[in-house]
DNA sequence: ACGGCAACTTAGGATCTGCATC
DNA sequence: GATGCAGATCCTAAGTTGCCGT
């Protein structure tokens, strides 16, 4: 099982946030084994062991029959699929006027291009400055209950787990946001956009395209007055639907079976070709994978032939297969100009009509339009899953969000259909299906990050964050009295919360055994804290094992120790605790908290405060100041430990070492006078070892090549664990709040494009507007 | 008060890109 | 030009949380 991500993260976060915590944890590592013994506490929160799945095969195996069971009754489109009703009429096509592609590269968006030509389009950007009245302005007459109805989810339909599509709504009532919803934008116009567009008229008027251009670049949500209730999402919404992959073309090319060349069946082909771009992954490692893999092969083999003979995976040679996807790989990168030029442009055409939505007048980014290809799941560690074929979606799958006036696009398969449309304006997404290998999971197509969607979900984010810093002294102080009650409930409710606090750890649900078996705070078992003497050591990484050692105060080691007690290792630490009771009580202490806020706030105040201790002078070059910021964002993401790349330079040092060994046993055998066998091996990869040399000149040599390489990699490992800016991006993205950053940029000079990479800068562009003053 | 599902966020591997180097 | 990298970006798995029904 592996820890929660986040939770390594945490451990050496720690020590940075200890400031603010109470009871200050200073420790670095060092200094751990020295503290008494009593105040430290050492859970050991992660060893990680690997465990081996289950077995691979069941799963397997029904997931498949599902699968088809589920096409079938996708079929049936349910849905009235258009509630268009009145006018609407696409926008759609035209909006793909020309436009830039350009543009789209830049952040916001470039809609403002499109503006000239197609009137749907243009009036879209204009929109984005004046028009902020416009959404608004009409939309009455779909009054009824246009919106509202919306809210019905699909829900209703689907019963459990049944495959059974979605039939719609079932109307669930509206709740009463949706009433709301309508009588606040009183004037509302549902999609007002696309008309005014075709019409050409009014509208048109003040956007006049010059300049728009460029300034419709941006649409300032943030400075919008939002009294609007927070579930309402939208009150219109227009999009192109998804793009599907294009239809498998079978190539032809051969599997060699038991030394002989077969020929597939053009779905077996498919899936062998998939399987076939991770001979050389490490996903070959996973004996999982290659069971899940084969067992579905298998049957789609015997499916098309009643006669397949090929049934052992080990006489099955994809190597065919493989340098065929090579060669084709080879031959994209060769493209001439003209080749790549022709797909640049073809690519555009597609962003163009896919990429973006018009979401209550503004032209807006979406996500992932393209929907999840077929291939192989690549679930992550052990996941029992891993492997098994992920069948091609199809539009009956497909479920598409939109206003109730807009138009339905067009099916892009011909001969299929959506498999349904809804408008429901409490949600943010604009397509929705099922996974194929985990029916409970749903996957979506939502808005891009830049999206007024998205960017109010993230304001709300932060500021719930900001507001923990009010609550925080008191949080503290009642979890650490807590900490003491006769209550086992309370008391390892407090205890948990200590661990979220400090550690940074996940809430930690409860999961199946269907998943990858990773834990977090609440899922915590005996066998996951190890109270141990001071002078255990700290982040060891090896194997599969992740290992740490953090200090704690003296009742919280008690505490663990007590709830150790009497437990097996598989017990649950926490016997008493759910995420939901945690995040209840958390709730009650403050609007809005969750777990997951003392991420936020933890990472934000400390980077605040980092930022605080720098000295900057006024003499410092940019360069300087840079390395100061990176300084600061430093202590936290160091918390890392060991972390992927690490891992491997470990790895590589490992079998570096390891090769050492083995040439040092041969030269002494060879000096012994006796020339040892070496049989033919194969690397894993399945390319032939070398043997090794015979002469002990030449042995020796190599042991010193080994060893220059050695002291290579280490050097590389120093070098990177001093820079570590790893995962610096993420916290940036996820849970420091952008402003900080900003505002630190604006007192020092250093222009923000050296903090903010692109996508940063637009993700947040709400962010970037804050004076040099602004505080957490 | 709980469990399950839908919606949404976050993490981290896979891929792509641009750039430095050989 | 081919290579190798690292950072940016894409993609989607895997979390969390709210809500709703029982």
């Amino acid at each position: 099982m592996r820890i929660l991500a986040g939770q390594s993260a945490t451990l050496r976060v720690e020590r940075s946030w200890t400031v603010e915590t109470p009871m200050p944890m200073e420790t670095d590592k060092a200094s751990i084994p020295v503290v008494k013994e009593e105040t430290i506490a050492q859970p050991d929160s992660a060893a990680v062991e690997i465990k081996e799945e289950p077995s691979a095969a069941k799963p397997a195996a029904e997931e498949k029959p599902t699968t088809k069971r589920k096409r079938q009754e996708d079929k049936s489109p349910a849905k009235k699929p258009a509630p268009k009703k009145t006018n609407n009429k696409r926008r759609i096509g035209s909006s793909s006027s020309d436009s830039s592609s350009s543009s789209s590269s830049d952040s916001s968006d470039s809609s403002s291009s499109d503006s000239s030509s197609s009137s749907s389009s243009d009036s879209s950007d204009s929109d984005s400055d004046d028009d902020k009245p416009i959404a608004k302005r009409k939309k009455a007459e779909p009054k009824k209950t246009p919106t509202k109805k919306t809210p019905t989810k699909k829900t209703p339909a689907k019963k459990k787990s049944e495959p059974t599509p979605k039939k719609e709504a079932a109307k669930k009532t509206p709740k009463k946001e949706p009433v709301k919803a309508a009588k606040e934008s009183t004037p509302k116009k549902r999609s007002v956009k696309k008309e005014d567009g075709e019409t050409g008229t009014e509208t048109p008027v003040k956007k006049k395209r010059g300049k728009q251009e460029e300034e419709e670049e941006q649409y300032k949500w943030w400075l919008e007055s939002d009294k609007e209730d927070d579930s309402v999402k939208w009150t219109s919404l227009e999009h192109n639907g998804v793009l599907f992959p294009p239809a498998y073309e079978p190539h032809g090319v051969q599997l060699m079976y038991d030394g002989k060349p077969v020929k597939l069946p053009a779905e077996a082909e498919e899936m062998a070709t998939y399987f076939s771009q991770y001979l050389e992954t490490d996903h070959m490692k996973k004996p999982q994978f290659k069971k899940n893999f084969f067992k579905a092969f298998k049957d789609i083999l015997s499916e098309k032939d009643k006669n397949n003979k090929i049934t052992k995976f080990d006489l099955c040679d994809f190597s065919l297969i493989q340098k065929h996807l090579k060669d084709k790989k080879e031959e994209r990168k060769n493209r001439t100009k003209e080749e790549k030029d022709k797909e640049k442009l073809e690519k555009e055409m597609i962003t163009k009509k896919y990429g973006w939505a018009i979401v209550d007048g503004h032209k807006q980014k979406v996500g992932n339009y393209l929907v999840e290809p077929p291939g192989l799941f690549l679930g992550r560690g052990d996941h029992p899953k891993a492997g098994i074929p992920k069948r091609r979606l199809m539009p009956e799958d497909v479920t598409l969000n939109l206003s109730e006036g807009a138009k339905v696009p067009e099916c892009p398969i011909s001969g299929h259909e959506w498999g349904g449309i809804v408008h429901n304006n409490n949600v943010g997404w604009l397509a929705t299906w099922k996974d194929s290998i985990k029916p409970e999971a749903i996957k979506y197509v939502w808005l891009g990050a830049n999206s007024r969607v998205k960017g109010k979900s993230d304001i709300k984010k932060f500021s719930t964050a900001q507001n923990l810093k009010k609550h925080i002294k008191e949080i503290r102080e009642t979890y650490t009295k807590e900490m003491k009650d006769e209550d086992d409930k309370i008391k390892q409710r407090a205890t948990a919360l200590w661990i979220i606090d400090h550690l940074a750890l996940r809430a930690g649900n409860e999961k199946d055994d269907e998943s990858a078996d990773t834990v977090g705070c609440c899922s915590l078992r005996v066998e996951h804290i190890k109270c141990t003497e001071p002078t255990t050591i700290e982040g060891e990484a090896d194997g599969g094992r992740y290992y740490n050692v953090v200090k704690v105060d003296k009742q919280v080691f008690k505490n663990l120790k007590q709830f150790q007690k009497g437990k097996e290792p598989s017990d649950e630490l926490f016997d008493q605790l759910s995420t939901n009771y945690v995040n209840a009580h958390l709730k009650g202490m403050m609007e809005g908290l969750t777990a997951k806020v003392f991420r936020t706030y933890n990472a934000s105040i400390t980077l605040e405060k980092e930022l605080a201790n720098m000295k900057m002078t006024d003499d410092m070059s940019v360069e300087e100041k840079m390395i100061m910021y990176n300084r600061a964002n430093r202590e936290k993401s160091v918390a890392k430990g060991h972390d992927a790349q690490m891992g491997k330079l470990d790895t590589v040092i490992k079998d570096l070492e390891e090769q050492k060994k083995k040439l040092q046993a041969h030269l002494k055998a060879v000096k012994k006078g006796k020339i040892p066998e070496q049989p033919d091996e194969e690397t894993e990869d399945g390319k032939k070892k070398k043997k090794m040399p015979d002469d002990p000149a030449k042995i020796e040599k190599q042991i010193s090549l080994i060893d220059e390489r050695i002291a290579k990699t280490e050097h590389k490992k120093t070098e990177k664990d001093d820079l570590k800016t790893v995962s610096l991006t993420t916290s940036k993205i996820n849970y420091i709040d952008p402003r900080i950053s900003v505002a630190w940029a604006k007192a020092n000079d250093v222009p923000i494009d050296r903090i903010f990479n692109k996508t940063l800068r637009a993700k947040f562009p709400w962010a970037m507007d804050v004076d040099a003053d602004w505080r957490f």
